[in-house]
DNA sequence: TTGTATGCGTTATCAC
DNA sequence: GTGATAACGCATACAA
């Protein structure tokens, strides 16, 4: 574990440091033999060079970013979100990347996301969860910092995304396929835009239908969590005077709550009302009834988003407003299946 | 947004950069009026050190890295480690720390872990997921870099997890309480030492209890998943010539299996049989039935990991063996609800 | 094809 | 109390 450097190999082999420097970095030309020499013995101490070194000289950290929780309290237990994380993190670690988080503090000052960034040199960001309108945010989306996120949606900002016309569509589809046309939904929190934008999809989606569409069963909940679906539902079955027979849900973890509220209000899943999530986390196929859900392909977001922001690194492309749609795809499973 | 340097700084004041540097870092003695003019110039244009500079020069990056996943197929999708990992995370943000995955390559060459760690003059290491014959992990504990783990057990590694001892005794009285002696064990893969662990345990209470332990009824899975847990159960259940009334399993993962291979056995539980999971994971309480568990006390283990690892960190302590045992919870639920 | 000199931005050492 | 200077380990422009 004795320290080497470019020096002491180059001492070593009896030749200069930057040749060293120089064929560990695939510049210049050199014989096949002297770069063989060079690289065995490298091998054979097992030298790397020294990140911050090179860092310094060279303004590259192959390290990504990664902004992970927000005023929203999801943490990485999240099934949906730390599945996006894996996927991002399993294709960036092929090309040599590396994954940190990014917090607001380095030793003991606080600073803000950008200067946090700045000042490690951070290649790139992933944006896992964040606010649209958080001023931290939007001023890292509008700095030279290549960004890409799996979740906010902003100018200047390539999002990648579940295709959320098409989820919404399914369901419909679905639910008009078992013969349930008194659709309500129950949305996440609207300050998360996407959710916001289904509502409009779904209202346009049962106009083009001909499905009636009713205010009074549509709500949002306050949370992303299984008790913000029990209570968002709780209070929408008590409040609305037709009620639905297929209600639209957020996400998965949402669903769960409102199935369990539906129970306890003595309706049974899914012959009174049906129940559709979104995501498909795994606990979606064990819980009894099983969960229908539009399946998100997690893998693909994150490994497209990785791949995106890879080539935005590597290419020096600036920020763009962007969207990239994944395909969802209906997974039935027994919350919808009637007879 | 333009560059700053201690040298910048020092120009704009009229002073000298080593000046800067030593108020920066609260070395030194400077008159209060002077230190003050520092840190006000330095906060209005919002400097920060470059960290590659300063880990060039002093040798500590405050950063940590975490060794999440190996040949166990577990991402950070299982809720037990993500857990862990969200309030290691939090703690150490507290102390200015930063998190980092540690992988095996670092641009383009492939390393050891212990090498990624040098390279990078990482603080210290968490070991989230390990496994305790993974003879990289074995080098890098018995290196000089301060580790922590909250999974693998070994020589010379410190190791917070929890009090395995009092779950399998609070598991078995709850049994006994609920009627249950014909006690039965689906354990995880036993290529984790706390689950081989927790068998002897269980041999060792049901004896001091008087309880006739019977081979037959213990089996261990392939995996960590839902999956396994289902497969292992039927296997038991098919096999066993005195069916349990009452299952231990050794997560609230397979304990979701379990329940489902045991009821598409047409049994009932709890009914005919009882199971009690591990883990207390937020699911537990939305399954149906809903799971009786021993709730580890992740949260804790999480914090306590960091304390024992910045500690190690700041007072330059070696790694040594130990075992800190964190508290365990019953949590009765309808899986054991028997009447 | 190989070597020399310099600077990246800090902090540590020593001097004043 | 404050400042000058060297060194951390590397990559690069330039020289040979």
């Amino acid at each position: 574990m004795a320290r080497h450097t470019v020096y002491t190999i180059a001492t070593d082999l009896g030749i200069s440091p930057s040749t060293v420097s120089k064929i560990i970095n695939h510049t210049g030309h050199f014989s096949d033999d002297l770069r063989k020499r060079v690289l065995d013995h490298i091998k054979s101490i097992g030298y790397v060079p020294a990140t911050s070194a090179r860092v310094l000289r060279s303004r590259k950290t192959w390290t990504i970013g990664v902004i992970y929780l927000e005023e929203s309290h999801i943490g990485l237990e999240h099934p949906f979100f730390s599945g996006i994380l894996q996927s991002f993190k399993d294709e960036v670690e092929k090309k040599g990347y590396d994954l940190t988080f990014i917090v607001k503090q380095v030793g003991t000052n606080e600073m803000s996301y950008l200067n946090w960034c700045i000042n490690k040199k951070i290649d790139g960001v992933l944006i896992v969860v964040g606010s649209h309108n958080n001023p931290e945010v939007i001023e890292l989306v509008e700095s030279d910092i290549p960004c890409i996120s799996t979740d906010v949606m902003r100018e200047h900002l390539h999002t990648i995304i579940s295709d959320n016309d098409q989820g919404i569509r399914l369901s419909v589809e679905h639910a008009i396929e078992i013969g349930r046309t008194n659709i309500g939904m129950v949305s996440g929190p609207l300050t998360a835009k996407h959710f916001l934008y289904r509502f409009q999809k779904l209202k346009e989606v049962m106009n083009e239908q001909g499905i009636p569409y009713h205010e009074e069963n549509m709500i949002s909940t306050k949370g992303f969590g299984y008790t913000s679906g029990y209570e968002a539902a709780t209070e929408l079955l008590n409040r609305t005077s037709r009620r639905p027979d297929m209600l639209l849900v957020g996400s998965d973890l949402l669903a769960f709550g409102v199935i369990h509220a539906i129970e306890d209000l003595g309706y049974i899943v899914p012959k009174d009302i049906a129940v559709i999530g979104y995501d498909d986390i795994s606990f979606a196929r064990m819980s009894k009834p099983s969960l229908s859900t539009i399946r998100q392909n997690i893998e693909e977001i994150g490994k497209i988003a990785a791949e995106k922001l890879l080539d935005m690194i590597e290419k020096g492309l600036k920020n763009e407003t962007k969207l990239t749609r994944i395909p969802v795809e209906l997974v039935v499973r027994d919350s919808t299946k009637t007879q």
